[in-house]
DNA sequence: TAAAAAATTTAGATTTGTCTAAATATTAAA
DNA sequence: TTTAATATTTAGACAAATCTAAATTTTTTA
């Protein structure tokens, strides 16, 4: 049985390791809001526990034992925000922090029972995927909608950010998951995206357009 | 701000001073699972806190606003084993470990918007009564059931006992909240009691009477 | 009311997770 | 390839919550 902490220290790992491979002392100790030292202390303990693998100086990487438990944590996380989203009509920038709460209650029988009182959904409510019990993703492309040229379309599915302003500030564009949007043109000087959703125009800068994910 | 450990001394202390007040050490330290010495510092530090009344070799009391703290842990624990019974699908003898993590979420928001969800209950799966979000129970009269005399009636509305092997017990005998009872006849040799439920004849022993509440 | 028993507190350690400052290793620059 | 900058680890401390063993206070019993 992992510490609130060490569930903490583990998720953190595991969504670094999907940008940088083994995971750098100093990117955890930024993530966790602490410092270095503590760090290497708590790889230590993480090492012993067969949870990383841990190499002085060279970083760290998730052992399976490891990745299973985070990937865990991630889907609590996620089925938590649904829930709140869904049934305590919570708006999409208000769940996190009741999720990093919420991701650390231990029972299966729990997080099994809600998955199905929520009808076992797929995605959070920033699209984000939500694993199965066995840790397994249902695998979804997604592209920049930054990435997208002129006249291309495509439906709003993710976002990569998830700050409360920058949800607040979509919520108010009408950003939302499941909207179809058109790239009417992209601006030179600035790279800002227009946009066409609902037949209407909108333009966006390209800082938003990189946070917003759109599959096709 | 509380420590989960410290919330669960105020629920602790909250709970003994109904039967007893001030509460002693070793009462704490029994329902703790820990050791009066351990009682002892702890007590130090809500006093210097002001959640408490202490006073050395002499007892401790909630002061009003460690009360009021204590209650909204209570509120939060009943709402959630509200929850997890019409939710969820669990059984009554199921939640109660379970609410004793979530209790501990902090988001005032969460527990408003559970209670609206739940449409305002007044009381958990077990009979016991929910405080309002000012710390007000709706006062419910109910008797023991050991305490009726032959002839009287009743309605199971609760129960003083929330062990898991109880709870189940009455769940097969038919003794859940809301069924109507007569009792019957109160064996001499044993103090037993004969009940009439759906106008079937029950046995059930002194032990178990003095475990189920009644109001009429 | 003096001794014995029970309850409680103090003293001193331990564990977990954290910190600062100093030492060491790695990487980048000159 | 030596030096400088960056990253990481070690050493030593600290706060929270706990423990055991010993000391103290209160309560009960004789
Ligand atoms: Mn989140
Ligand atoms: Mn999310
Ligand atoms: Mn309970
Ligand atoms: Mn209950």
């Amino acid at each position: 049985m992992q510490s609130y902490t060490e569930e903490n220290y583990l998720k953190i790992i595991y969504h670094l390791s999907a940008v940088n491979n083994p995971v750098q002392t100093n990117a955890i100790a930024e993530r966790m809001q602490t410092k270095a030292a503590s760090v290497t202390d708590m790889l230590k303990k993480l090492s012993e526990k067969e949870l990383v693998d841990y190499v002085k100086y060279q970083g760290v990487t998730l052992t399976e034992k490891g990745k299973l438990t985070a990937i865990n944590i991630v889907r609590k996380h996620r089925l938590w925000e649904v829930f709140l989203v869904e049934k305590l009509n919570f708006k999409w920038d208000e769940v996190h922090e009741v999720a990093e709460e919420l991701e650390h209650i231990k029972s299966t029988l729990l997080v099994e029972r809600l998955d199905e009182f929520l009808d076992f959904p797929k995605v959070d409510p920033h699209g984000d995927p939500i694993p199965d019990q066995h840790g397994n993703f249902a695998d979804l492309s997604f592209i920049k909608l930054s990435k997208l040229k002129v006249n291309e379309k495509g439906t709003i599915t993710g976002v990569s950010e998830h700050s409360s302003p920058f949800l607040k500030h979509l919520e108010k564009l009408g950003l939302t998951l499941g909207k179809k949007i058109e790239v009417s043109e992209i601006i030179d000087f600035d790279g800002s995206v227009e946009l066409l959703i609902d037949s209407e125009k909108l333009n966006i800068s390209r800082e938003v357009a990189k946070h917003i994910l759109i599959s096709k």
